[in-house]
RNA sequence: GGAGACGUCGCAUAGUUCGGCCUAGUGCACCACCCUGCUAAGGUGGAGUGCCCUAACGGGCACCGUGGGUUCAAAUCCCACCGUCUCCGCCA
């Protein structure tokens, strides 16, 4: 949720973020419009419920006939109390709604326009080049009996996938590297819940223009996380944090869920894009004016994890028109992929100031006491998609895979990922 | 799934019988000041969250798990839901 204050104060500036971001910037006057209205009809309830208060007292002392007498006459000013009520109640969801369609103004710089208007901040690492034709990640998945998609889909349906023997072991390896690295840059490790109520879902912004991407249990009224920055957000909801000793670090560590509505016919082959996968993901609970500072290191962290993975990638600066409505700035690292003569992603990162901490109402206590929005930022540190960069990147002429030195100690010191005879 | 108990301003509690002196009391912890040259000493005062009005001083409204309802008036009465605990049943 924008700040309801900057609204009134600065609207012009919010305008400006809607342009950017390609969304409407008259949702702001009605913002305005609705807000005046909501604030007039708080002032006429309460200056009517402060009557009819002060009324209930003096019924309480009387007695007799003259409580009677007043009663009779307090009885029309409570329907008008009841009346003035529902109308700031109407006004206040009125105001909301409208407030609820508005982004979170972006920070500047963020490039302006949609998918395709981002700005490379940096490229690390050779591009690789193979003496031989390469095989794409599920041909080499499939010859070291790692990937089984076919079973997936036998059992759940396209998108879905077994990762077995090597693979498995190798999703493994990577969250728990990833995990090593959180720990030793202070982070709480969690698991997440990955079923969540509508109000947390909502609040971390998930059901806006991506809600049909949402897996839903009506039954239960229970949403699946795509992921777990949605518990991770949650976890403090509510609440008045103590930031005295810096930022409050999480790793969330949990499987993921994605319908990929809209995408049919994108990445259909091998597991880049599929329903199920695990994450490690970081998140953060800071001082406002720490966010952007933090969501560098948030950026550096990453690039170390793909770093010694021995993973080349560029740094991108989303476009205003890509960024989820939470975001204030987002930051993607993407791998290069060599079958595909690519860059894809591998971690996003975005800082969401205090838009998603308004919403979920967690604070801090701001020099003098008084209860301020914290900035919540959150990013990728691993995901099941790095095994697809890991295998086209280290693959060899005869379908083995080497194990980047890094990644060795989670797999009992394997240097080389042999083919296997059958899948 | 069944039966029962419970949910109050950081923590602990009073208040719910029978609606109105509750503008929610008290203890602990907390903050400021005073007193005492020391130790878990004593005194006075302050202090919750959100919103609205105001240039400010200040004032007002809401919040007793959540949401409805009854009433001139609800922590208190009624309904639904959520959560916690105890016992029973069931269980990959």
């Amino acid at each position: 949720m924008i700040d309801p204050v900057l609204l009134r104060e600065n609207p012009e500036l919010i305008k400006a973020s809607q342009q950017a971001r390609g969304d409407s910037p008259e949702l702001v006057d009605d913002a305005l419009a609705a807000d005046a209205t909501r604030r007039s009809a708080i002032s006429e309830y309460e200056r009517l419920r402060a009557e009819q208060k002060a009324f209930g007292t003096r019924v309480a002392q009387a007695s007799g006939d003259e409580k009677k007498a007043l009663v009779a006459e307090v009885q029309s000013l409570a329907a008008r109390v009841k009346q003035a009520d529902q109308a700031a109640d109407a006004a206040s969801v009125a105001f909301d709604d409208v407030v609820r369609g508005i982004g979170n103004p972006i920070i500047d710089g963020v490039p302006a326009g949609g998918e395709d208007d981002f700005v490379v901040l940096r490229e690390v690492g050779a591009i690789p080049e193979f003496d031989f034709p390469a095989r794409d990640h599920l041909e080499l998945g499939e010859l070291l009996g790692a990937i089984d998609m076919a079973r997936g889909a036998k059992v759940s349906g396209a998108r879905f996938y077994f990762l077995r023997g090597i693979g498995a072991r190798l999703e493994l390896a990577i969250m728990s590297m990833a995990l090593d690295k959180a720990l030793g840059n202070g982070f709480v490790p969690l698991i997440t819940p990955t079923l969540v109520k509508p109000e947390i879902m909502s609040g971390t912004g998930f059901l806006g223009a991506h809600a049909d991407e949402v897996y839903y249990l009506p039954a239960d009224d229970l949403y699946l996380t795509g992921t777990s920055e949605v518990a991770l957000a949650g976890y403090h909801s509510d609440e008045i944090l103590d930031l005295t000793n810096g930022p409050m670090r999480y790793a969330g560590w949990s499987t993921c869920y994605r319908k990929e509505a809209g995408s049919h016919g994108k990445d259909t082959r091998g597991i880049i894009r599929v329903h199920q996968f695990n994450k490690l993901e970081m998140f953060v609970y800071t001082l406002p004016e720490d966010a952007e500072a933090e969501h560098a290191r948030l950026v550096a962290w990453q690039e170390e994890m793909l770093q010694e993975l021995g993973l080349s990638y560029r740094v991108i600066d989303t476009a205003a028109g890509d960024l989820g409505s939470s975001a204030a700035r987002k930051f993607d690292v993407e791998a290069w992929v060599p079958t595909q003569d690519a860059y894809r992603e591998l971690t996003s990162t975005s800082n969401c100031t205090t838009f998603q901490a308004r919403r979920l109402d967690i604070r801090y206590r701001a020099d003098g006491g008084k209860t301020t929005p914290v900035a919540t930022l959150n990013g990728t540190l691993a995901t099941t998609r790095w095994i697809v960069a890991l295998l086209e990147t280290h693959q060899q002429a005869d379908g083995s895979v080497r194990v980047p030195e890094a990644l060795r100690p989670y797999l009992g010191g394997l240097e080389t990922l042999e083919p296997v005879g059958r899948a």
